[in-house]
DNA sequence: AGCCGATCACTACGGGCGTAGTAAATCAAC
DNA sequence: GTTGATTTACTACGCCCGTAGTGATCGGCT
């Protein structure tokens, strides 16, 4: 059960992914919690002091949702990476999709607001990091850049189908090829 | 000399570019065009006909800054294409930084108001087709594909370093690799 | 010159926002 | 079981927002 305010941050994060940055106001979150008027205030005095913990908590739940599936899928192959990516692709479009735009609602807001980049900013070393292990393990020969530059592919991708959304079935192909050609030194199969 | 409109546009756009979305008011437009309050009002009554009136704006200015580099820069090999990439890059990232983050926040926003997608939707397949041809040109044997792949790469590439802005020197290998990489059949050199 | 339609500058107002402050409730410790 | 401190629920206030409405100003047409 999560406590009082992670519900609050919860609510918070479908807010900012479902109405947008300005709907994020203490009344909205209170009221997406189903909690009284005022608890988002006692917890976040100011309305930055929300955002920053918004951003403390998205980054802490994108860590647990990595480890999860760190422990289900383990791709050995190319493909198998690919199949997996198409996965993340196809809930982040889908049952995920608030928590999606929430996500780049954020990185748009670090862009503004440098204060927000430093928490973002160490997620995002901690998923390099990770993944690249991964990647070293199915053989890529050169993991940091080849993860950065996959990371960087799917994040674009899934920007646009966020925002021009085209048909669920050309994901896998495009993300198969893309697999294949940023990570040509992984074992292809 | 820009009509009255589209000053006002223009300066929701810098607005938007370096306060966010939740800044993005009709006395702020005002404020940031050095007009009378209420300027911003008369031309667009809502928020609503406000922002889908950015969106117009913005779009027709893409299509000018393509125009503009199409006549000045054409590259004839993979390398080539990389440079002017990385120039591009560098100019999205530096000079022109609010023009960038404006229009993330205006992808954020479309993702969640289906009624936006239209007008950027055209523009993306504009600029597809437009890059696509160029890709053809210099021997590209899938122009399609490997556009939409470099599009989303590039995409990705910027939205990451406007959150956390990396070293300027690491972007030219990191384009001209991803390039190659993204499209192999074109002319290298 | 004189009118007329459109554009513009400005004001007015209701509503919702962020924020601060206060009562009530809960709990720990003794 | 009482006390005291912390957490929770709620209220109050001032500010700024979006929006509507009203004169003033300008240009084209006869």
């Amino acid at each position: 059960m999560p406590s009082r305010q992670e519900q609050l941050l919860d609510a918070a994060i479908d807010v900012l992914g479902t109405q947008g940055t300005r709907a994020l106001t203490h009344r909205a979150v209170d009221a997406a919690a189903s909690m009284p008027a005022g608890s988002a205030t006692n917890y976040f005095k100011t309305r930055d002091a929300l955002v920053s913990a918004v951003v403390a908590r998205f980054v802490a739940r994108d860590r647990a949702a990595w480890q999860a599936i760190a422990g289900f899928v383990q791709p050995t192959s190319a493909d198998g990476l690919a199949a997996a990516l198409t996965g993340y692709v196809r809930r982040a479009l889908g049952p995920e999709r608030a928590v999606t735009v929430a996500r780049y609602a954020l990185f748009v807001e670090a862009a503004l607001r440098p204060e927000l980049r430093a928490p973002l900013a160490v997620s995002a070393q901690e998923l390099r990091t990770w993944a690249s292990d991964r990647l070293r393990a199915i053989g890529s020969a050169d993991p940091d850049r080849e993860c950065a530059a996959l990371l960087d592919y799917v994040d674009g991708l899934l920007l646009h189908q966020l925002s021009f959304p085209g048909p669920p079935e050309a994901l896998e192909p495009m993300i198969t090829r893309a697999v294949h050609e940023l990570c040509p030194t992984v074992t292809s199969g």
